[in-house]
DNA sequence: GTTCTGAATATTGGATCCAATCTGCTACCG
DNA sequence: CGGTAGCAGATTGGATCCAATATTCAGAAC
């Protein structure tokens, strides 16, 4: 009667899209890569069907570009489109803030602490791919909190957009201080129901890795 | 030589997509439904890989559920959904405006006329598909003008969530007077580049629909 | 030398078939 | 009588095979 002790996912789509993303982030699958459905499939150790239909996903949300009987392509980021990303991130996160807010709990404050401390952790352990993450969960908790599941999906798919190139930014050590302090700053705006300020921190946090993302899109 | 003189979609999953996205705002699809892949690919001619591959497309854009090994769903709007909706429209619209009116041609304009010309000749005939489809044409003319893609396509999946009731606004005759002097008012805004009067006219062009929209739901 | 034509190849799109999982019903046990 | 185990049917998930389309390259015509 023993249940698995780990969540393997139900179906093989599931677990390619996981594994696609994957890929995506740590730069396995590089912007403008043409995606060879044969070899990829392969590789993943499943036919071409789940891959297909993962592929089809990561193509509503944009992640890749399709074109009828050419295929499938790793979407690339240009200024233009970091720039549109950002501000519509600058203002589906203010709302989600606003939002959030009004829904705080001790739990969610405990929580959002305990992810904070883990992007230090992952920092001081100098792993990029952990800091992402746990970066990632701080901030969701927060937007999750909201209430609002289409802003949150919305979100998520633009946070994805660039998650590529967001580690250039957590890559450099010298950020690490500063986003240390701006998640403290956050959570205790949250912790206070002040949701301007909330939303000036993270607006800042944007900023801050706007630029760096920038740098790296341009020097590529 | 002679090119077909229509446009065949190049891929039955294409084909497949647009019929379903059509089935699901005439209420052939009603929310709720549950999706039964082998009886539906059969009625539209076509195997169930085309139409699991469109199924994941519109699972992608919240317009459909799903579960695994329990299968896709017609998403069902609650009217925290429809708040929700109306809420990220109001921010994301009133940002494409903004940015439309800065690249307003006199081609634009004259193109958004005769969109309108069709709502009301549509409003005429009585066709009220027609109607949404026109209107949407309109619409979307202003927003794809702000030259941001992603923003024009969460847009799209935005009014695509509530396409199957806003058919029902459009039904009642009293509103096509409005909305017909609403649609001159904006244009003439956006052929004065005057984003705030377009923004206060479309947000009270939603606030109708909403108020219609609410009320189809909670009587349903 | 350039450009067009067309066959050969690679790649994607779709159909069919089989496996895995869920659902509903029946029978059995407490 | 209530509950649970398990079996049968229905439904979805995935693999393989075939068809349709695109791409590449060789060769001929200008």
């Amino acid at each position: 009667m023993s249940t698995a002790p780990f969540e393997r996912p139900p179906t093989a789509q599931e677990a390619v899209l996981a594994e696609l993303r994957r890929m995506m982030v740590t730069g396995e699958l590089a912007p403008g890569t043409p995606i060879r459905q044969e070899a990829l499939a392969e590789r993943l150790g499943v036919s071409r069907v789940p891959l297909r239909e993962a592929l089809k996903v990561l193509e509503g949300e944009g992640q890749v570009g399709y074109a009828a009987h050419r295929g499938y392509v790793v979407a690339e980021l240009s200024v233009d489109d970091l720039v549109e990303v950002y501000r519509m991130r600058e203002l589906l996160e203010a709302e989600a803030i606003r939002a959030a807010v009004l829904n705080v709990t001790d739990d969610l404050v405990a929580a959002m602490r305990t992810a904070a401390a883990s992007v230090d952790a992952a920092g001081r352990a100098d792993d990029v791919a952990e800091i992402t993450a746990a970066n990632r969960r701080l901030h969701f908790l927060l937007f999750d909190a909201a209430g609002m599941p289409r802003l949150a999906r919305t979100l998520r798919q633009l946070w994805d957009a660039t998650d590529v190139y967001r580690s250039v930014y957590f890559a450099g050590e010298a950020n690490r201080e500063r986003v240390h302090h701006e998640h403290d700053t956050l959570i205790d705006a949250v912790a206070r129901r002040d949701a301007e300020t909330a939303i000036a921190v993270q607006a800042e946090h944007r900023a801050h890795s706007v630029a760096a993302v920038t740098a790296a899109i341009t020097t590529r």
